[in-house]
RNA sequence: GGGUCGGUGGCAGAGCGGUCAAUUGCAUCAGACUGUAAAUCUGACGGGCUGACGCCCUACGGAGGUUCGAAUCCUUCCCGGCCCA
C-alpha cells in the first residue's frame, strides 16, 4: 500500500492527512470500485477535496445498511476533505430502479422532507457538518425546477441510450420491467453530480457498488458538459452470513438508527450476534478503531471472538445513539445473559448509567387492573410483541419456548402474584427479552 | 393497438374440478447442542377456538358465472412479460 505524501492536513487532529484517506479506506475495505484510482489519489494528495454522498429519504430513519457509506464519508472528512450529504428529495420523487423488485412508491413532499430531517440529524452523528467541514443539501432544490424542455435540450444529448441500456443497473430491469420514469433516475443522479460541481466543486462521488453506473454517468457528464475531472468511487455493499444484505435482526426487524423505531438495546444486539466470520470486517467498518487494535481483538478465534463482538456493539452503539446508550445498552445485555465480563471496553467497566441493570430493555406497559383480574399468557405474549396472534403465542409456549423471569411460562394466567419489582420479565427463545411494566 | 404467455402464502415455485389452508426449496420462529456464534438434528410456520381428537372463518390479482363442489372451467376488469405495430 502506497502511501501518497500530503502537503499538508488543515485544522483539527488529524493523525493522517489528506493524502491518505484512500488507503485508509482501502485498508479497512470499503472500496469496491473506482474509476480511475491513480487519479483520485493526485486528487485527494493535492489538497481538501470536496466530495458527496447520496442518502434518499425513503423511510423515516436511517438503517444499518446507510451507515457504510456514512462512515466512508466519515473517513474522508476526517482525513480533510469536505462532505456534501445530498438528501435525495427530488430523485425520491422518481424512483431508484436499482435492485428493486418494483418500481418504488411515490411519496408526497411533506413525507420526504420530515424524512430528510430525520435524516440529517442522524448522519450528523457521523459527519461533521459544520461551516467548512461538511454540508448537507436537498437535490429537490435544483431537480424540481427543472424544465423538460431545456433538460433535454442541454443535457439529453450527452447520454447514450444504448450506453444506459447496457449498464448493470438497468439489465435487470429490462428482463422484468422497466418503466421510462424509472429509466430517468441516471439523468438526475448524474446531473445532481453536475450541480455540486458547478456550485461546489465537488470532484468526487461515493456510494453503493449498486450506484456505479450512475456515479459514472455523473462523472461523464462532468466531463463531457464542463470540461470538468470528477471521480467515482465506491463502496462495497456488505452482507451478511447468508450473503444477503444486512440490516436485520434475528428477529426480523430491521435494524434502524432511529431510537423510537429500534431500541439501543436491540441495536447493540444486533452486533453482538454477528456471525463470526464477519467480526473483523465489521469492526472495520463500522467503528473508528485502529486496525492495529481490529487485528489485535479478532486474531484468536471461537470463544475468544466474544469480546471482540463486545467491542463491536459497544462501538458501533456509541456511534450510533451515544456513549450512555452504548454503556446502558451493555449492562443490560450483561446482566439479562448471566453477567458474563469479556474483557472491558474503554471505560474499563462498563457502566450502567446508574439505573437498573436491565433498565435498557425494550419495556411495555400493562395496566395493573387487568393483571388482578387475572390475563392469559397467550394475550400477555402478544401485548407484549413477542408473539403475532394468539395462536403464534400458543405455539410459543407449546414448543417451550415462552418464559416468565427465565422460568417456562405455560399456558395459564397471569396475575399481579407473576410481579417482580413491579414488572414481569418476558423471554421469547433464548434471548429477545421484553419486560411489561404493571402500571 | 394486435398476438401470446402469465398473475398462488415473506420470496421462489408446484398444483390445473373434489383427497388443498394448498407439494417443495429458501427465509422465519421454537427446541436440542453451543460461545447471546456457525453447522447439524427435531418441530412449527393464514386467523380464531380447544387440555386434546378436532371445529370454525378468511385466502390462490378484482368482480361475476358454470358446478353438488373451483386455486383449478367460463366471462369480464386490472396488472405484468414476450413478439409484432
Amino acid at each position: 500500500m502506497v502511501s501518497v505524501t500530503a502537503p499538508s492536513a488543515p485544522a483539527s487532529a488529524l493523525t493522517r492527512g489528506v493524502g491518505d484517506a484512500y488507503d485508509i479506506l482501502q485498508e479497512r475495505g470499503f472500496l469496491y470500485q473506482c474509476s480511475d484510482e491513480a487519479g483520485l489519489r493526485r486528487a485527494l494528495a493535492a489538497g481538501p477535496i470536496t466530495f458527496y454522498g447520496g442518502f434518499d429519504p425513503t423511510a423515516d430513519s436511517l438503517q444499518i445498511g446507510n451507515i457504510v457509506l456514512a462512515m466512508a464519508m466519515a473517513h474522508l472528512q476526517r482525513a480533510g476533505h469536505r462532505a456534501i450529504a445530498v438528501v435525495g428529495g427530488g430523485t425520491t420523487m422518481i424512483g431508484d430502479p436499482t435492485d428493486k423488485t418494483d418500481a418504488r412508491r411515490i411519496m408526497t413532499r411533506e413525507e420526504i422532507e420530515a424524512n430528510a430531517q430525520v435524516i440529517k440529524g442522524q448522519l450528523s452523528r457521523y459527519l461533521d457538518f459544520s461551516a467548512g467541514r461538511g454540508l448537507m443539501v436537498d437535490n429537490a432544490e435544483w431537480l424540481l425546477n427543472l424544465n423538460y424542455i431545456d433538460f433535454l435540450r442541454d443535457y439529453g444529448r450527452y447520454f447514450s441510450v444504448n450506453e444506459m441500456v447496457r449498464a448493470e443497473t438497468y439489465r435487470a430491469r429490462l428482463e422484468t420491467g422497466l418503466t421510462f420514469l424509472e429509466f430517468n433516475y441516471m439523468l438526475l443522479q448524474a446531473y445532481d453530480f453536475l450541480e455540486l460541481f458547478r456550485r461546489h466543486g465537488c470532484v468526487l462521488q461515493i456510494g453503493g457498488s449498486d450506484q456505479w453506473s450512475n456515479i459514472l454517468a455523473g462523472s461523464q457528464l462532468i466531463r463531457r458538459a464542463d470540461g470538468g475531472q470528477a471521480f467515482a468511487l465506491t463502496n462495497v455493499i456488505v452482507t451478511d452470513a447468508t450473503g444477503a444484505k444486512m440490516g436485520k435482526t434475528a428477529g426480523g426487524l430491521t435494524v434502524w438508527l432511529d431510537p423510537a423505531k429500534m431500541a439501543p438495546y436491540d441495536f447493540y444486539q444486533y452486533w453482538i450476534n454477528v456471525d463470526d466470520t464477519l467480526v473483523a470486517q465489521y469492526l472495520a467498518l463500522f467503528t473508528f478503531l485502529p486496525m492495529e487494535e481490529i487485528r489485535d481483538l479478532t486474531a484468536a478465534g471461537g470463544a475468544a471472538l466474544r469480546p471482540a463482538k463486545e467491542r463491536l456493539a459497544f462501538e458501533a452503539t456509541a456511534l450510533a445513539h451515544g456513549r450512555e446508550g452504548a454503556e446502558k445498552a451493555q449492562a443490560t445485555a450483561r446482566s439479562v445473559f448471566g453477567g458474563a465480563t469479556y474483557g472491558t471496553t474503554t471505560d474499563g467497566g462498563g457502566g450502567a448509567g446508574g439505573d437498573a441493570p436491565i433498565s435498557a430493555l425494550p419495556a411495555r406497559e400493562i395496566a395493573r387492573s387487568r393483571l388482578e383480574a387475572g390475563i392469559s399468557a397467550l394475550d400477555l405474549l402478544v401485548e407484549a410483541g413477542l408473539a403475532d396472534s394468539r395462536n403464534a403465542a400458543r405455539r410459543l409456549i407449546e414448543g417451550g419456548g415462552a418464559y416468565l423471569h427465565d422460568a417456562r411460562l405455560e399456558n395459564r394466567t397471569v396475575t399481579t402474584a407473576d410481579l417482580q419489582d413491579g414488572a414481569l420479565l418476558l423471554r421469547q427463545g433464548k434471548k429477545r427479552y421484553r419486560r411489561v411494566m404493571a402500571v
